[in-house]
DNA sequence: AGTTGTTTCAAACATGCGTTTGAAACACAG
DNA sequence: CTGTGTTTCAAACGCATGTTTGAAACAACT
């Protein structure tokens, strides 16, 4: 991390920074002590500040979408298992990214204070992803089924994937430690999102059948393991194949 | 509203300002000029720009609680009914506030980025809030429902109430106008909520049997009023009866 | 009217910010 | 080694910010 180039280093240090503290309380002292360099240089190689924000901003769009693609589906697939994919998409990008993902903060936090750079985030970004949403739920719901019906559930599906990271804080304070590390992991919250959606829409069983169906499954913890000695795990199996592993790596280039 | 007092003149200007721009990006001075006071004046009352948003923000959280309250619901309430209800409330709270919810922002921003102050703030008011909804979904739910299906349940509900709120401006860019302003009111929002969450739970029709039930409904939209001659509204009919008018003035004090 | 305590105000202060600068350090071809 | 273009650096420049100040204006009571 220390020894790529200044451009590089700044970059990176820059996305933590203004995810940390906002782009108006980042000072740029803080991000050049951070990247290990004087401080002329953000204005030397970005032209200044707010520049230095765009290309953070522009490259953490890039790298979320590349490096959590959607799976490109074979035409035969399904629409419930493009929903179970999408979401769990989704909130991989939401929580599953790196260093508690600064990229998320980042965008999160242009979406609440635009600053001007939000619309081209939005029509760039955002809506590719809202209307493959679309597409799904349109078959999933009835023929005929009003467009406004079809958005507001689309805008439940992302508000509930949102949540997970947007009351990250709160979620803390409200559920304990041990319940969050084995029950909110990233897959069994999209396997949750999922499991509502399809319920809600008349598509899957609701949770009261689920439960009826096996009464006294104990539901899998996260580091359980593949222990899967007893009855089925009712409100944890995994519902995501082809989940890519949770990378680790501090930032978003390798 | 610049007949007020010189403190209570700051504590709207701040609320205000502070919501907009954050509290780093708020100077003092844009305040003052926004109240009509002197610059000295926040530092004469209030001791310090710190001590002023701390101020306002207990402020803020005590106006919403008393201005959209909960109704105290009496023991025969049946829990679907108290769910709607909580429902309403939450969303009132969210988008119907004045002003376009300064309100409601500076929350939000403390949420996403933590000042100190937002462990009271959880703890406070958060939580209080969660505990009832819970409380309202351990009925819905069966018997014997783990604890953290019963939170996840919550969050998925709180955080579809959120995001018409934190994804203001994307949703602004994603729908036309003419939709929201015709489906997109609190009130509408709120019943496709509630119809997602109890379907989900198996306590209340699903969207397809919803569709099956009244295929060619055509939903009321928001300013088309009382004028219900044909068939019953499928999907927007008004589930919440005790809610409150929506206020339109101007700032948390009258 | 005079006194006392409170509130307002324009101006100044100290600090930290983004940015600029000019020279030093470096890389490297001729 | 010399010359040339690029990159780094410490220091400084403006400027806007939060805060302080001391005097003026005001209010209330004797």
């Amino acid at each position: 991390m220390a020894g790529a180039d200044v451009p590089t280093r700044l970059l990176q240090a820059a996305g933590r920074v203004f995810a940390d503290k906002g782009y108006q309380a980042a000072t740029v002292r803080d991000i050049c002590a951070e990247a290990g360099v004087n401080v002329a240089s953000v204005n030397y190689y970005f032209g200044d500040k707010s520049a230095l924000y765009v290309a953070v901003l522009t490259r953490a769009r890039q790298v979320r979408a590349e490096r959590y693609p959607l799976p490109r589906w074979s035409p035969g697939t399904s629409a419930d298992e493009r929903l179970r994919d999408f979401i769990g998409v989704m909130l991989q990008r939401m929580v599953a990214a790196p260093e508690s993902g600064w990229n998320t903060r980042l965008m999160l936090r242009e979406v609440l204070e635009p600053t001007g750079f939000c619309d081209r985030l939005v029509q760039q970004y955002f809506r590719p992803l809202f209307e493959i949403l679309v597409g799904i739920l349109r078959e999933l719901l009835p023929e005929g089924t009003p467009g406004h019906v079809v958005h507001q559930v689309g805008f439940s599906v992302i508000g509930q994937c949102l949540y997970y990271r947007v009351a990250q804080p709160v979620l803390a304070l409200l559920v304990p430690t041990e319940e969050r590390a084995a029950w909110f992991q990233p897959q069994q919250l999209a396997d949750h999102i999922t499991r509502m959606t399809l319920a809600a829409l008349g598509a899957g069983p609701t949770l009261k059948e689920l439960d009826a169906s096996a009464p006294d499954a104990g539901c899998v913890p996260a580091d359980a393991g593949p222990a899967r000695d007893g009855a089925a795990c009712v409100f944890d199996a995994p519902l995501l194949q082809r989940a890519e592993p949770l990378l680790s790596v501090d930032d978003v280039d390798h």
